[in-house]
DNA sequence: AGACTATATG
DNA sequence: CATATAG
């Protein structure tokens, strides 16, 4: 049970193998492997990727018409514990600030993170990096509870009401049909503005012609998440980061390629060069401490590995259905929808 | 070294 | 309920 949760803590205290999935370096080494480029998975499977963990989805037919069908956005509030403190404390603003439970610093702000303070850090180490570190304690929930909720309420109230949420500070928003109402009323534009960084844009290769108009869809979508990070810092005064492609794994990985206050678009025949980027295949939401250990046994640990992998071999350990999502997330496939966040479960009660 | 918090699944 | 994953 709390193994799971137990890893954290042992990467901290680094008595576990080195596991961790965490993003912070781009590494970058696409040309290395670029020489071959693998098939996905025939695309009529019926499992779904770890984010379609919820969905009850049936099995659709077809599939590459719809494969950019969606348009994506991934919001990630920056250092969010910090950044409410830092609302509610506007002194705080120019100090190097941590959020301090028990006895670790739970989330910094980015001047700490210059000192070299990171998130999950003992207080003591901190304190090491950075003596002057200014503590805040972050054991009440409340505040970043609400303002998480604000959050969610004003993505949902203001552009789709497919709003999805991942813990206090990220949200899915599918905003599909938000794009296909303004790529109709600007009809004729013959070029879309994107907004922000495209992922890859710097090297050498090409993001495919394809023909189904998912570049504008992703062009407008980029300048709808320069919206939601515009209205969340002018109404509610938060900072994040947006991630556009046209799936949630995608959206998720690629909003981290420019942290903090920054957005990030893929754009299709980028997508082999994000997920091989990614290097290790525990860096893929969805493989946590469990499966990669038992990836690990297989002799697998990279994302292209896990490509190449026998699906038979791995089968015979995951099982068919998460054998498929695991292939399919390594090629960044992922049809699981956006699911409208409900009222939160009151669990363990009585 | 968090009696973290939340959600999904078998 | 236990396990796994996530923030
Ligand atoms: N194991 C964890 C992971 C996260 N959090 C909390 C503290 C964070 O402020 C918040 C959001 O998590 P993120 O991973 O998104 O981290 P931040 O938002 O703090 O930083 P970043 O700017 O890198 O996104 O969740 C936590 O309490 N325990
Ligand atoms: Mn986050
Ligand atoms: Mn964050």
């Amino acid at each position: 049970m709390a193994l799971q949760m137990k890893r954290s803590w042992n990467e901290l205290a680094s008595d576990d193998e080195a596991d961790d999935p965490s993003d912070e370096q781009e590494t970058e080494d696409w040309s290395a492997s670029s020489a071959v480029v693998l098939s996905p998975p025939s695309s009529k499977d019926t499992s779904q990727p770890y984010y379609g963990a919820s969905s009850k989805c049936v099995p659709q037919a077809h599939s590459n018409q719809n494969e950019h069908k969606r348009t994506i956005v991934h919001v990630d509030l920056d250092c969010f514990y910090a950044q409410v403190e830092m609302i509610r404390n506007p002194e705080l603003r120019t100090k190097p600030l941590g959020i301090q439970q028990k006895n670790i610093v739970v989330t910094c702000n980015y001047v700490a993170r210059e000192y070299g303070v990171t998130k999950l850090m003992y207080i003591k180490d901190a304190k090491e990096k950075c003596p002057n570190l200014v503590l805040v304690s972050g054991e009440d929930l409340t505040h970043y509870r609400e303002y998480s909720q604000r959050v969610s309420d004003l993505l949902q109230s203001e552009f789709s009401t497919l709003v999805e949420k991942l813990g206090f500070d990220e949200n899915f928003v599918d905003v599909s049909s938000l794009v296909e109402d303004r790529l109709k009323a600007y009809q004729g534009k013959p070029k879309m503005e994107v907004k922000g960084h495209i992922f890859g844009s710097e090297n050498e290769g090409s993001s495919s012609q394809c023909s189904c108009g998912c570049h504008q869809r992703l062009a407008v979508g980029s300048q709808i998440a320069g919206e939601m990070r515009e209205r969340l810092k002018e109404v509610i005064g938060l900072t994040g980061c947006a991630g556009i492609a046209w799936n949630k794994l995608l959206a998720k990985l690629v909003g981290e390629r420019h942290k903090p206050n920054d957005q990030t678009t893929l754009f299709p025949g980028r997508e082999q060069q994000l997920m091989i980027g990614l290097e290790k295949a525990r860096r893929i939401p969805g493989i946590g401490h469990s499966m990669n250990k038992k990836l690990s046994t297989l002799g697998i640990t990279t994302v292209l590995e896990l490509q190449k992998a026998s699906s038979a071999e791995l089968e015979a350990v995951f099982g068919s259905q998460i054998t498929a999502m695991m292939k399919n997330s390594s090629f960044g496939i992922d049809k699981s929808p956006v699911n409208k966040t409900g009222p939160p479960q009151v669990l363990k009660a009585c």
